[in-house]
DNA sequence: TTAATGTTTCAAAATATTTTGAAAGTTTAA
DNA sequence: TTAAACTTTCAAAATATTTTGAAACATTAA
């Protein structure tokens, strides 16, 4: 049975919203990005409480924290005060955001401790010797899997597929 | 200044713990994972509760998630009745798991929501032809980012240094 | 058998996160 | 100026998640 649109566009906000949330994303955060990828125009603040059933600060606080990440836009139709938001329209574009962003706040705090710790005096204990060794093990990993991240990440166009395209050769 | 081993040790079951909890998975099952890693011997129930600060019953439960996940192993040793674990050992392999369990958790099921959905009828409006275009693009673009996933991570020994050298080149 | 040693379960309590809504703040038009 | 239209802030309330701990369950040795 195919659905209507109604119930679809429901569907996957709400479905973007748990995908968020087991991501570290809030879930209202993704559900207001889901909504207004998949808007054909703006939405103002009062059209996207409507739509969500949330109230006025929780959707300013969201949608500040998604133009933080650069994913969402302020845009200001001529005659008119009200603010009018956009997403990001480029999926590989988003997704480039998105990496970066993480990076930046997930992983290099992360390396930074991974490197603090592996600075320990070794000579006390084996203990402390292997310890050294698996967090610089760690390190390491890490650190090759955001330079990965940044390689992919930092060709503008269609990242994806030519990045399958090499894995493939 | 150096930190001496308990304060690093600590210090790293913390960061790794915070990360995990910013990424969808539990704070202690996070920890308790940590503390596998870094330790030269299995740990026992006891062992890790005392370490953590934390009680029998989370303890277990995470300790079953962990094992779950693939990524802790359950080991006797002779002659005692208690059981003790210990966490993979090789990065990579931890990695591996990690980004199939990953997949089959949360992208396979996103993608059969997205193909659903895409499912429409589009003649009714202009709205549900933009929506049924723009959740077409993700989920190409979903179902590529999981096949390069599963193209990165199939190769068993040291893919991440495989992949960068393809992607350098 | 039984007692000892150990593990799992799950309802209730604790904690953490998100959401609300009303007051404060801002901007613009007149 | 002032008033209207709109947005932001943040303490308190609601909700969701994690953690506890004690009872139930399982296994082994004697």
């Amino acid at each position: 049975m195919r659905m209507q649109f109604q119930e679809a566009k429901s569907k996957f906000i709400q479905t973007w919203g748990a995908l968020g949330s087991q991501w570290g994303i809030n879930k209202t955060m993704a559900q207001i990005h889901a909504l207004l990828m998949v808007s054909t125009d703006a939405l103002s603040m009062e059209d996207i409480m409507e739509e969500l059933h949330i109230s006025r600060g929780n959707t300013s606080m969201n949608l500040r924290s998604l133009m933080d990440w650069g994913i969402v836009f302020k845009e200001y139709k001529p005659g008119e005060r009200k603010e009018y938001f956009s997403a990001e329209s480029n999926i590989d574009e988003l997704a480039r955001k998105i990496a970066k962003e993480r990076s930046k706040r997930e992983i290099k705090p992360t390396l930074r401790v991974l490197k603090d710790v592996t600075n320990i005096d070794t000579s006390a204990s084996s203990e402390a010797a292997h310890f050294k060794a698996k967090t610089e093990e760690l390190y390491d990993f890490v650190s090759r899997a955001d330079n990965m991240l940044e390689k992919i990440t930092e060709q503008k166009e269609n990242w994806i597929t030519k990045t399958i395209i090499k894995l493939m050769t």
